[in-house]
DNA sequence: TTGTAGGCGTTATCAG
DNA sequence: CTGATAACGCCTACAA
């Protein structure tokens, strides 16, 4: 089933149905007419392989992400199709699992999937490590780059934003404030730079650090925040004031301390980071940072548009910051 | 940059380029390391494109759903690209935004996206629509379907784990059931099968029918479940279970009835659909249907893939049913 | 406005 | 085990 079956049926030549299936606009009404007739009649779907190998693109990108079944990484998925779809291009998406392996495999399965370039959120992936491996595609990553990176790079400030949140659980008066979510062994990454916010906070605000009150997770889930809970509660830590990492922490938070019989606000003030759909039904109703993910996804698929078009192959890396905000809610006393 | 340009590197000919690259077993040891040499020295990838027009296959396969951001469907989304994965497909996700006309084109476009096959979620296009719609490439339905269908479908018996579900809150002593998420004007679809099987509870129970206590929703999210309870409330309608049509509407059913003080499960029990992880961090933690996420995923990437082999394109259409469990929690009494 | 011819990078066929 | 050659289906100068 090729044009040229339909252009027979047409009574055209391959030339002609391809003039039409393109849109050319210098086809008589009539011809265009015959032509799709014959398509229909013949169910002919355009071989995209071929055109592909053609023109040489495919208008495939790939997106890897550590894990979507967390909100934050679902919303960001979404709001990087919808951007891609708005310049007619389609998304692969590639979960990684938090693994270092699927991670490296992602990027270098990318032009085996028929996509042109990828997005990639790394979590297990330093830079220095990313900067040498030789991917042969186009790359935007989302996360705060070190000193002269390779590719693109996305990112908000996370420190920044971490401090504003700790410094917003102070205003409202928390003395004792635990951070929930580093991973254990990390010194990198965004929980790495929302550790340093927290602690900016405190030393700003004249609060002795209290390393007991910084509580590795082994992930970022609502088990990890309940968990961290429990574990403050059992070594009879005092706490006033809880900043976590992520919205999925600070839910598995809120469940714990409701179970445990604290009150929030009043006894202890939580704090977010996300601003997933979710946290503003969890009870109280969650105060968080939003990171602004439409911005990101726009930014990712426009910077990873403008590298891919050969011209732009080799201009110098950009790199995009995204402002947050502060979501203030229930759960924190202002 | 082609296989050619790696050959001469090499001192071979583009044939052997291509068994090497495609583990050809009979490559001299020799050769295939000089081949691979060259290969990195070049950086060269492969051009799919090429390779799809001869072999004429993809590998890549289309999953259409109403909206990525609903855990449900980044669960499900997920589960189906675990299992294309260990298949060696790789899967363009395409959120339909719940839209009619998003949906057909969804459908329409998938050769054009490079898939060979969608796996298709359907909230606005009906079966007999659909069966008349002509798609060029294989389909699995994840939906009951009706009569004889056009395409093999993966369902779950909606409308008896409804049924399931409010009869499990009936044992626990509630007779005013309110069921929340039918939407307005809707006869068919999921909604629709369970808005049946919480009256066939209710009528085998011997309990009446109160049409005030069926509400309707614009969707399925939890700002649905809060306006439902609101609505309950302000018309004085008095109810002691709530048969929410899926975990999202009974988020935000249990945060509007904390707001307004009712006790769960004590005055008001609560049971969901679809036991999404975020259910169980509720509070209380609530009780649920589980769909079986991973086996609807497994049956339609299997189903699908054997569709896409040339030889089962006729073969009779397939209907697979997977089991689902009643998750009991806090949020009910048993 | 439509037809003709050639090539995009790969793999398959046939030799050797 | 490797080399030459012919498709795969489409697009695009160029020609008419």
């Amino acid at each position: 089933m090729t044009m040229q079956d339909v252009a027979e049926v047409a009574g055209v030549t391959a030339r002609t149905v391809s003039n039409v299936v393109n849109d050319y606009p210098f086809v008589k009404k009539e011809t265009r007419a015959r032509v799709w007739d014959a398509i229909e009649q013949l169910g002919y779907t355009m071989n995209v392989s071929a055109r592909g190998l053609k023109q040489g693109n495919t208008r495939l990108i790939a997106l890897a992400i550590p894990d979507l079944t967390m909100p934050y990484f679902a919303d960001l998925s979404d709001a990087v199709i919808a951007q891609a779809q708005a310049q007619g291009m389609s998304v692969i998406i590639e979960p990684t699992a938090s693994s270092r392996q699927r991670e490296q495999e992602a990027l270098h399965r990318v032009k085996s999937q028929f996509a042109e370039g990828i997005i990639y959120c790394p979590l297990e992936i330093y830079q220095e490590e990313l900067d040498q491996l030789s991917i042969g595609a186009p790359v935007v990553v989302l996360s705060e780059p070190i000193g002269q990176p390779k590719y693109d790079h996305v990112m908000i400030k996370n420190r920044e934003a971490a401090r504003a949140a700790t410094e917003y659980l102070i205003r409202g008066g928390s003395r004792r404030i635990a951070a929930i979510g580093l991973g254990a062994g990390q010194h990198r990454g965004p929980a790495a730079q929302r550790l340093l916010g927290y602690r900016d906070a405190l030393r700003i605000n004249g609060i002795n650090l209290d390393r007991h009150l910084e509580i590795t997770t082994s992930a970022w889930h609502r088990s990890d925040g309940l968990q961290a809970v429990e574990r403050l509660c059992k070594s009879h830590i005092p706490f006033d004031g809880i900043f976590a990492f992520t919205d999925q922490i600070a839910a598995g938070v809120l469940y714990a301390l409701q179970v445990k019989g604290f009150k929030v606000p009043d006894d202890v003030a939580v704090i977010g980071f996300d601003n997933n759909d979710e946290s503003q039904y969890l009870v109280p109703a969650l105060t968080t940072v939003d990171p602004g993910i439409d911005e990101i996804a726009k930014c990712a698929v426009d910077n990873l548009i403008k590298r891919m078009s050969a011209d732009k192959r080799q201009s110098p890396r950009v790199v995009t910051s995204v402002d947050f905000k502060l979501i203030k809610r229930q759960s924190t006393r202002s």
